[in-house]
DNA sequence: CATGAATGAGGGTTCATTCAT
DNA sequence: CATGAATGAACCCTCATTCAT
């Protein structure tokens, strides 16, 4: 081999190392993710559990912390990443609605969706309490975003941003905890969802219409965060 | 002495003894909690933590463990005795109001100015989260109960009590972090409650009436809870 | 009444007070001990527990403190008396015996038979171990002096006190927990004490008949410890 | 260096890397055990107290629990290495010998030998009492079976196993206690071995003869628990 | 990059004993 | 004498983070 190709394939070994490098980073994080989710689900909010999480990785302690400084680093991932499933779910039938209260209101109704369907998700909004929902665009880009347009369009009367986004925040949190652990009826969703219109101004008929329409069925892609977390459940 | 009297005299004394004690012990409980409450308010969810709870009171971790049995205790009194601190204030001024409906909406108004004027409470609040208002009577038979009337005169459309106090408390939770945390309109209560009122099914205009009825200013007794623990700030 | 006649009426006053002073000592002191003697029974070797001594006496701690120095003093004053109950029972009827040999057979089954049937003293000893029987005249005089008088007669011919002992209470104490914890023959005791006598020199055929000598049944007083102790249980 | 040598050096690396990570956390282990007899042998039954022995380890908490579980398991742990270490030393000299009344003998005499030659041992063996010995194959395999083949034999005239063990172990207990701490003749262990052959029913002449065989002088290895333990003592 | 032993601050709880009333 | 609040030393256990290999 000449030393010109030598070189040559050199670099290309390197790109190919580095690029193979850099997928196995990316899935070790995603591992990561995965498996703390796993055990935030299953524990408590103050869980987490470091100890936990690379037991059920099967990975290292000094590991880890080369995926992620602290483990508020690894909780504001999971959870970011657990919004985006959410939005990359909900927000391709959403969007086709022009009207910002419809959307509201379907966005409500299909997460809650979901919250009942898959477990894992049900279960960490219920122990993260708000913090769960704090990161991620979803909270903070799309709903106000939502918010904005019915208020620009007058179809909110609500006075603030700020103040819708408690009216519909507020209630979303504790119904996830309500629909977890109390028997409610099946339209609980729907009239949460209807209610939360009504506090934004939307007169109480055309609210509950919106909130009649019906759904489709919502799958979270096989490649979603959830499944890869549920099939690492113990077998 | 006689023996006669001097049995008396040791009845007097025992007496008297007994009754000492038990203010002793009030006291030194109510010691424990308002520093409990300072800690709380100034660290986390997860704080109370005895250690600093303790030092702050200057008593031994013994004395500590005269009084509860554990942290969580302490932290369901201290839960507990403010939210009686609360309904002491606002009760006697809301149940003057007939209406239903304008009970919610004082109630949540006269919250909000509790919370503003007194930091103390709105720290509690902000970092206690649900469980800081779980305990006592007002979330646990006031509130379900005003919410049950207004149901039962139809001045409420809200189909179910559960649902009815999500969309109260809801709100009212977040509404305790924004205005701690963000600089919002003065009418931010007013507005919020307006909305809480809609959400429950009372028409936009009936609710921003209630909500704009000038407030009296309510305060503390000086042998709050919250005055107490205030000045045993740190000098 | 004349000032010298008032004078001897106290003193008599002053006698009668003392008397029952001494008596109301007496019988707190009896208390205590009983209450220790149930506490201890139920829980372990390092238990006593001041605490719950004092919960089941209904006493303060100080009155504690008035009758016994330290937790130690309260365990040397039950284990003497238990000691102390076993050779009132125990020991008039060994007694009548002239030969050491059938004493020392006589006073093991004697024994055992009243850890059979006092479960509070079956409890006491296998929970306290060796110091349960440390205390006391059983141990320390009478059952040495058996011995002495054994060897001295040629009927033991084991060499020396101590070793005596050591071959006499060892097989005793594991006893009692055999008995307590493992399913044993009913002979278990009565082999066991022809062995001890084998072990200290008594011909087999001989000590197996000396333990087969049939037993009076005992009784523990009704005013003794353990019917007092028993007494005082949680109906 | 090539990607395959490469390869073949990580594996080199991490054969390399991991046995000496297996060696470290064997003495590590090893020492903590050290540590542990040394605290155990100087305060009584209830010590073992994490907090001496990590700082008599020089380590810190939490590398106790690294190894450890609980303290209780630490215990085991000693009591576990002492009852191997003293098999591993008489064993071969008493299994030499066919007679069951003969390996009893001697395994008492040697037992005592060592006792009294170690007294890290000795004082372990004193304060841990019976649970001190409860371990290992010492009391639960190579005694019984012992015992076992003796009754079978016809050596011992002992009706069950249960009474052989309690009727052997309890003097012997009793006898280390004796041994520690009172002045007895050089014949002590000789003579409590007799006496136990004689309650398992061995003719008296024959005990004494056995127990009177002249023993060979055993040392404990240079590497063994109590060398080691003895040279991490307060120098 | 991976590994996992070691760290140690952080928190929790118990219980014998003292002492002012 | 009785009382019981206060004390504080003595223990126990967890878990995020560091670092040598």
């Amino acid at each position: 081999m000449s030393s010109q190709s030598q070189l040559a394939s050199e670099k290309v070994l390197a790109d190919h190392r580095s690029r193979v490098g850099a997928e196995r980073r990316t899935r070790m994080r995603a591992c990561l993710v995965e498996c703390a989710l796993l055990v935030f689900a299953e524990h408590g909010v103050d869980a987490i559990i470091i100890d936990k999480v690379i037991k059920t990785a099967g990975v290292s302690r000094g590991t880890f912390y080369n995926y992620f400084r602290t483990d508020g680093d690894l909780f504001v991932a999971v959870a970011t990443e657990v919004s985006d499933e959410i939005l990359r779910v909900v927000n391709p039938v959403v969007v086709q609605e022009p009207d910002p209260a419809a959307r509201v209101s379907l966005g409500i109704r299909y997460v809650f969706q979901l919250v009942k369907s898959y477990p894992l998700l049900a279960e960490f909004l219920d122990h993260g309490g708000q913090s769960a929902l704090r990161y991620g665009k979803l909270v903070n880009e799309v709903v106000p975003r939502d918010l904005s347009k019915g208020m620009a369009a007058g179809r909110f009367t609500v006075r603030s941003l700020r103040l819708g986004l408690d009216l519909l925040l507020g209630p979303v949190l504790l119904g996830f905890h309500t629909i977890l652990t109390e028997a409610v009826d099946d339209d609980y969703a729907e009239a949460l969802a209807a209610s939360i219109l009504m506090a934004l101004g939307v007169p109480e008929t055309e609210a509950r219409r919106y909130c009649s329409l019906p759904l489709q069925t919502l799958r979270m892609p096989v490649d979603s965060l959830f499944y890869r977390a549920e099939s690492r459940k113990p077998s």
